[in-house]
DNA sequence: TTGACAAACCTAAATGCTTTAGGTAAAAAC
DNA sequence: GTTTTTACCTAAAGCATTTAGGTTTGTCAA
């Protein structure tokens, strides 16, 4: 019988596909078994087990996020940057929901100081540089940024905002102007609290 | 044989316990069947389902979590109260991650609308409403507050934060300190961007 | 007290996903 | 053209979900 031609980069690339067709947690080696119409042990060839794959899909959707996020940050600054990094999150969750919910699959240590997520980390330090905060602020900064545009895409893909006026993206960017005016005033320890 | 005593009740709690305990993802049927010494089946006499099981749990999450805000903000007003709300979440889900990711699990609009969630959405409106932003900024903070709150809690929780200086609570309190200072001065439509 | 009813719990069985062990056949390498 | 590697297989065990239908226990009324 004619061989499927199984490799790990196609099940990974086919994993990817169909976590945002049906959901991150669609994504099981019987499912990816019945794609490819092969039986379900043979994967076990291409990946070590589930998690090593979602390991693979999570290290895909971090370096695509990467680029695109490299890709948009090229030559802009200050606020232009800021948003067009911000955009590049959030345009990925909602062009790819399965792939940004597997951006979050818990990586160990080794994997995570590879992957995207810590160039997109270096990006944002970049973006915020244009502000000229001292080095432990523009930590503070990246923290903020990065939990911003995790919390919002999260809680704007599970519909939390969906029974409220106004359009999401109207808060959005509005939330962005507000980070923009803060980073430019970024306040000094509030002893005038 | 003695009854176990089962309840909808006590299953919904155990449940809670064993999320915080082992994560929310070890909350199986299963689980709490060896929990309780009984056969698996027997469960489904007091909830329909796991989907059912989880969504109690949620619920049980976001009321605990609403009545914790609830209790921190009385009294307090400005950015005292800010304050207060944000770290009852930062501190719920450090003391309860299991409950903290149940919190998060997908209800459908009639359960949602019922929940804690919406009551912390309204208790984030009242702490808002000193800051005296018109009503669509007010719900464009409400969400960029709630962003915030997910997002950073989210990352500290996975360990985002665990591979810098400085601790996580140092960036938490030097946002929230960002957050005020641009709930006070919020700013116009961003013409003069 | 007894008898009936509901609630609590059971066994059995089907279905689906994960993983390991060990085998066969096709492609690649020499 | 034989050997070796790689792709894929069968078989089987383990565990989670769910349904169907049966038995026991507690309760409440006649």
């Amino acid at each position: 019988m004619a061989r499927a031609g199984l490799t790990t980069e196609r099940l990974v690339s086919a994993g990817a596909q169909l976590a945002d067709e049906a959901g991150f947690e669609a994504v099981t080696a019987s499912a990816l078994a019945r794609l490819f119409d092969v039986q379900v042990a043979s994967l076990y060839s291409h990946v070590k087990n589930t998690h090593d794959l979602k390991t693979r899909i999570a290290l895909l959707a971090l370096d695509d996020l990467a680029d695109k996020a490299s890709e948009a940050v090229a030559g802009r600054s200050g606020k232009d940057a800021l948003v067009a990094l911000a955009n590049v999150h959030r345009d990925f969750a909602i062009a790819h929901p399965g792939l940004f919910a597997a951006s979050r699959y818990q990586l160990d240590d080794a994997a995570a100081a590879a992957s995207g997520g810590a160039k997109i980390a270096r990006m944002m330090r970049a973006v915020l540089r244009d502000y000229g905060l001292s080095a432990l602020d523009e930590t503070h900064a990246v923290r903020l940024l990065g939990s911003f545009f995790l919390g919002f895409t999260t809680l704007e893909l599970g519909g939390g905002f969906s029974h409220s006026a106004p359009e999401p993206v109207a808060s959005w960017l509005r939330s962005l102007d507000a980070i923009d005016a803060v980073l430019q005033t970024w306040p000094r320890a509030p002893d005038t609290a």
